[in-house]
DNA sequence: ATAAACCTTAGAGTTAACACTAAGGTCAAG
DNA sequence: CTTGACCTTAGTGTTAACTCTAAGGTTTAT
């Protein structure tokens, strides 16, 4: 199988293979007499394992670890996987908790603005944004 | 003051009141004789204003747009500041959904997973990335 | 045999919001 | 009068995950 056919299977580009095995997420399939790549099964099946992990928010960096790790599973444990698994969760917590900050505060400016299509003059959101104590305190 | 003195009374760097300036976000102040920046109380006032809608979530493009409005209040509307603030709003609560999905996935990732320090062989995170039925359906 | 569709590499471009560097001019203090 | 802290510009580097381009070689179908 060319590049062009993989990328098609597993619905990616074909830049975006050549940028995985580069990176080292995806092995370097042999050649044909041309230099055309030839992939397989073991190709799809890295592919699909990067998808999913992209899928649940891992970074191709976190998930080349994981590649990694699933390809010397014996010199490693459940709690190394699980560990990355719970840090990352963490980290996505926190960016949401950042998020939620964001949404309440822009719910509030909006909530507050009368929104109407007069001149903004006396916008209450642009007061807020203006004023030093416009916002929260 | 020169830039040196606002960006610590501000506590934002001199590289980066130098790139808002060059984004349009901050008034280009008058030069002395030798071509030093001189500050006022308006570019400390745009400073406050971009650092509050920062606080809330504003990207640089989407507080120059902010700015813009505030300085030509008349021609606009309050309906048109409203809108930038639902409309990011939104924007925030989609990205909000995606990490918690990207959280929930995780989560039952690491509960299905024993943790031990025992080799990683039968994980059943990475079984989970492997397998075509390992998350969801 | 030729055109279309495919493949190759290397390298530049994209986005956001700055940080850093170099090479040099200026200002205040002692 | 010199040292150190400050300022200037222009340009490069950072991160992530690719996309796009150029210039060319290969395969397949007709």
């Amino acid at each position: 199988m060319r590049i062009g056919e993989l990328a098609k299977q597993v619905d990616m580009s074909t830049d975006a293979l050549r940028y995985y095995e580069q990176q080292g997420l995806l092995s370097a399939p042999q050649r044909s007499a041309s230099g055309y790549r030839q992939y397989g099964g073991k190709h799809m099946a890295q592919l699909r394992f990067i998808r999913r992990a992209k899928d649940v928010g891992f970074s191709l960096e976190e998930i080349a670890e994981l590649l990694k790790i699933n390809f010397e599973k014996a010199e490693h444990s459940c709690q190394e996987v699980k560990d990355l698994t719970l840090k990352k969760r963490d980290l996505v917590a926190q960016r949401i908790a950042e998020l939620q900050r964001f949404h309440a505060s822009l719910s509030q400016l909006a909530e507050q603005c009368c929104g109407s299509s007069a001149p903004a003059q006396h916008c209450s959101i642009l007061t807020a944004l203006e004023d030093i104590d416009g916002l929260n305190q």
